[in-house]
DNA sequence: GGCACTCATGCGCATCTGCGCATGTGTCGA
DNA sequence: TCGACACATGCGCAGATGCGCATGAGTGCC
């Protein structure tokens, strides 16, 4: 078995969680400590810091202390570039679904998701 | 919290495993059909064809039935697209460490990875 | 109909994951 | 040095996952 497909399985298993890609998504409009993190996705601290440790270890974030806090960081922002190309086929595909087997509203609906 | 964030993740815990992403590529190459598969990445039937309804639930591929085969192939190469994306990231992220931190050989190593 | 072939599915087991909770570690100010 | 604050870590449990294995379901040929 290729190593790069290994590797590729193991950062996307990393990525396959909500709550992670919450923390990525805020992550991406700038850097941010723990306990705001926690409290900007209604999360407990302990949980933020368990996958921001899961994210650390991946190599997708960077920590950085600063004084009593701790500032996390997006790493690489290829990586939410990808998220990205994903979040757009999955959005137009919606779209699609939306348009051949629903009714108008329903399609605007699933439109509005994001 | 988002729902085409869950929906994302689901995707993305569908492709987190090294074997579907071996399918993955594999189909990426042509439509084939299970046993082939199955003896190309030397897995079992029936965990291939495990492995092919978790891919085709979440509609990343699609079947065709043709006599007693059965017939798979991508249902969007977009989804390849942002794989592939990743991987160039994988891969300049390896050639990179290559690059600041080891010897001549062993980044030519890593390199070597593909 | 009977048989061979291809694929799908059900089952049991070992393993992993996420979560809440309590607690440990590091840092600052008094 | 002691307390308060921000964060990390260990633990136990419930739920999910992957695998091998045996078996069921659909199809074509005789």
């Amino acid at each position: 078995m290729d190593e790069i497909t290994i590797l590729q399985a193991e950062v996307l298993k990393t990525l396959a969680s909500p709550r992670r890609l919450e923390i990525l998504h805020r992550l991406a409009e700038g850097p941010c400590e723990v306990s705001r993190l926690a409290d900007d996705i209604a999360a407990s601290q302990p949980n933020v810091s368990q996958h921001l440790a899961v994210l650390r270890s991946a190599g997708i974030v960077d920590a950085e202390r600063d004084g009593r806090e701790v500032r996390y960081r997006l790493t690489d922002p290829d990586v939410m570039v990808a998220c990205a190309l994903m979040r757009g086929v999955l959005q137009r595909r919606l779209e699609r679904l939306g348009r051949l087997s629903a009714t108008d509203q329903t399609a605007a609906q699933l439109v509005e998701i994001q």
